[in-house]
DNA sequence: CGACGTGTTGATCTCTCTCAATTAGAGTGG
DNA sequence: CCACTCTAATTGAGAGAGATCAACACGTCG
């Protein structure tokens, strides 16, 4: 299968990315050295490693991890297409953290340091780069606030949501018809700070009590209102507006 | 009292700013608006404030955090001098998390747009900056390998080395007489992920078995090595080397 | 057909939470 | 100078959410 030119890329199409002018996308095509394929469950980057290169996630899942030296593993977040990978470690420091796909993925790989080329040719890209990364830590201080002060019924309702969020967002029908959904229930309760055992319980429960369910790998929402509820979601993931006293 | 400028800044001395040269500071005085004192406990940024500038912390201690709408508060992570704030809101959008002061506060603020600036004007600031943000992740995603999968006591340990090590970087003697430590017990049971009780009880353990002491707002490690070991850090804070398999 | 990965469920066990009460220090007003 | 109030730290007791242990079901695959 032949290599998509950026010009032609599949991303382009989202919200996201349309403001990419001729030149930019000129110069990120310059700079992307290939495209690799991962199969389901490979490690693009294992913790520790000092020369990985830079991702975009093309097409596919996959998730960024930290384990502890017992084989305790936090997801630390999920990677949908559009996704960065490897901006947080610096040029020839190690990663702080893994990474591994859920799915068949494609990847354009980049040279190290091609994010500092984007910035220095590109103040715009360099821009949106650093939005994406804060906008990515964003996605994990809202697991943060979960795993840190939701239970369990409450995690798993916030987790179901804003992943059909942002997979419905990918999908043409825009989740109608469900969304995919890769995640095994370890995956779930590793990105949870829960076990396997209560990850399963609590997604039965609220399975049973109609809220949604999970077939053949898709996820299908039955009752958004009560998992908002259940996660303290309000809105457009805005949060609450309270009194400020 | 007189502010500084910038080629006077304080924060010019430590090593994350040695790089820049005299072009980016005559960029970021530009950029400056002014400085700004908080007392301790002042709320810099409410939870979905939607026109808050952007800040420096130039000296004492501050916090981020979100909170669900009944009140339970997650800490996402501790800011000390030279820390960034506000980069992750884009321009228009509502704060995702609210920023309040441990101690009194030194800030220098920014237009909210002078982010762009700095990236237009000098790449290498633009750089520096998605560095930074990045960086900040990945204290966020320290915090929630943590909260997810460490015990009280863990946790606990574990905040208590990364805090000294980043607050003794800040000190002339380089944290020999201990370092400030303007926690209550509830922020640091907000930061963990603990209730105020529990928070106290396993603090009391551990200096009761002689790792660490805290005493009049300072903290003293006792037993370094018996932290990191509790804490499962290795070395300089990188992930631990085990056989990939 | 057996091995393996994933999902499911029941039965304990325990870590952490919640509730309650006490102490100590700092600040305030009379 | 002394009640009074408030915040922060402390400790005990009981309750509970979630962890751990154990078994089993089901589909895939070599």
């Amino acid at each position: 299968m032949t290599e998509h030119r950026c010009n032609q890329c599949p991303l382009r199409a989202l919200p996201l990315f349309l403001a990419n002018g001729k030149q930019e996308l000129q110069l990120v095509q310059s700079l992307k050295m290939r495209e690799q394929r991962f199969a389901a469950g490979e490690t693009l980057i294992f913790e520790g490693q000092t020369d990985a290169p830079l991702y975009t996630l093309l097409s596919g899942w996959a998730f960024r991890f930290k384990t502890l030296s017992d084989g305790r593993r936090q997801i630390l977040n999920f990677l949908l297409a559009g996704d960065f990978i490897g901006v947080q470690q610096k040029m020839g420091d190690a990663a702080a953290h893994g990474v591994i796909t859920l799915t068949d993925s494609v990847f354009c790989v980049f040279q190290r340091d091609s994010l500092w080329e984007l910035h220095r040719q590109s103040p715009a890209m360099g821009f949106n780069i650093t939005w994406l990364t804060a906008h990515e830590e964003s996605l994990v201080d809202d697991t943060l606030l979960s795993v840190g002060r939701r239970n369990a019924e409450e995690r798993i309702a916030t987790l179901l949501i804003l992943l059909y969020k942002r997979a419905a967002a990918l999908q043409a029908d825009g989740g109608a018809s469900g969304v995919a959904f890769p995640l095994t229930q370890q995956h779930i309760a590793d990105g949870l700070g829960l076990s396997l055992v209560h990850t399963n319980k609590t997604l039965r429960k609220l399975e049973r009590r109609g809220l949604h369910r999970v077939e053949d790998g898709r996820l299908f929402m039955r009752d958004v209102k009560a998992l908002v509820r259940l996660a303290d979601l309000y809105g457009d993931g805005k949060p609450p507006q309270r009194p400020l006293i």
